[in-house]
DNA sequence: ACCTGAACACCGTTCAAGT
DNA sequence: ACCTGAACACCGTTCAAGT
């Protein structure tokens, strides 16, 4: 069962999100696809819910009370960054799939909780500051490893790229005047995701601004 | 070719994403699957992202100068939520396909960046700041309206209910406390997503926070 | 230009049957 | 308990052929 989930993520690491059927890791393992049905329960998307699990376990930040709930929290982020990018793929499961909530470690909710009260955060402000943090988390990376269409080297690369190549300075000024510095540096305006070009600087002045954001936040409870 | 569109977002109302189907828009149609090859590009993927698109048009705050930065940001996040909780299945789409993004208006790119600089962002922390908002504006809302596996009442909603009536107080001190408050309203710690239960009151202090922390960052440029 | 009709190589899931 | 083997009702995409 332990190794089900491990050919799982090994299969949707190869063969990206879309392509990820369950009857291939069943090929993988050498096995019938109903065969999978006995030991994953969920089909599917249970096993896709397990292989994304599996890609971020191990993110908690080490050393709890050594460090400033700031200091905590970037380690959060850079972990499960670092851990999505070793997985690229589990991007979409985990930011689009209801059922990979099931596969998130309770210590970590438990520590990320202990972390915000530590910062000043009870009762409902509580609550706030940890849905804040977990969407914040997720949603960032999520965009980021987005997958492109199956078939890359596709004519949209080249309809997007037309339509940035020919922005009217007239209609669009400040796109017009920043587009060499945003162009698949930026989301919206990229045909490359986050594999190809990573976008470091955005994570670590997005970080900061949701630190500091939640610094700024009214505490009770 | 517009009508096309217009099927597949209905279709994908009422079938959910994992069951979208060419074939299934082709049939709303009254057509052959082949037929829609001639008017869409990009085949599935294509259609998935032009129906996206159509959701979330007309996001832009209207009245453009006459809110302050913070408030215009405040009306954007407000409008792209109110967006995709009319069309909740376009949420995995925008959040995690790539090609989605060829489907946002320059309008709204424009708008933004003009928004940030009257903020006084220039030159890279522009680019640092728009990440910032894109990422935020798009992210919260994904994983809010997460969709579930297709056949809802489910063992696994039964195995997480149970995995949280059995948390450890000694264990997990913080989360048993706040369980009680945090089941449903919380990510994670939930099994019905953004349309049985809205997470209102953490949007609302998400924007805040992010506008907070973009009220914080270093500008220069 | 636009659509049909058929074909190809796949899917997830169920279920009786085997061991 | 665990897996096979076959079946069912689907997919996306391609391509010749029709009009």
């Amino acid at each position: 069962m332990e190794r089900i989930v491990g050919a799982a993520l090994a299969c949707l690491d190869e063969v990206g999100f879309t392509g990820f059927s369950l009857r291939g890791v069943a090929r993988a393992l050498g096995v019938f696809p109903a065969a999978l049905y006995w030991h994953v329960p969920g089909g599917r998307d249970g096993l896709l819910a397990a292989a994304a699990g599996e890609a971020i376990r191990d993110i908690l930040p080490s050393g709890a009370t050594a460090l400033s709930w700031q200091d905590w929290l970037r380690a959060l982020f850079h972990n499960y960054r670092t851990a999505v990018r070793a997985h690229p793929n589990v991007a979409p499961v985990l930011g689009s799939q209801l059922l990979s909530n099931a596969g998130i470690d309770l210590d970590l909710i438990e520590a990320l909780l202990a972390t915000l009260t530590r910062a000043g955060f009870g009762g409902a402000s509580l609550v706030g500051a940890y849905n804040v943090v977990i969407a914040a988390m997720v949603g960032f990376t999520t965009l980021e490893f987005a997958p492109l269409p199956a078939d890359s080297t596709e004519p949209w690369q080249e309809t997007l790229r037309n339509r940035l190549a020919t922005v009217d300075p007239a209609r669009h000024p400040t796109l017009a005047a920043h587009l060499p510095a945003m162009t698949n540096r930026a989301f919206v305006v990229r045909w490359h995701n986050g594999l190809d070009a990573p976008l470091d600087d955005a994570f670590a002045t997005y970080v900061e601004t949701v630190i500091g954001g939640l610094d700024r936040l009214p505490r009770w409870g």
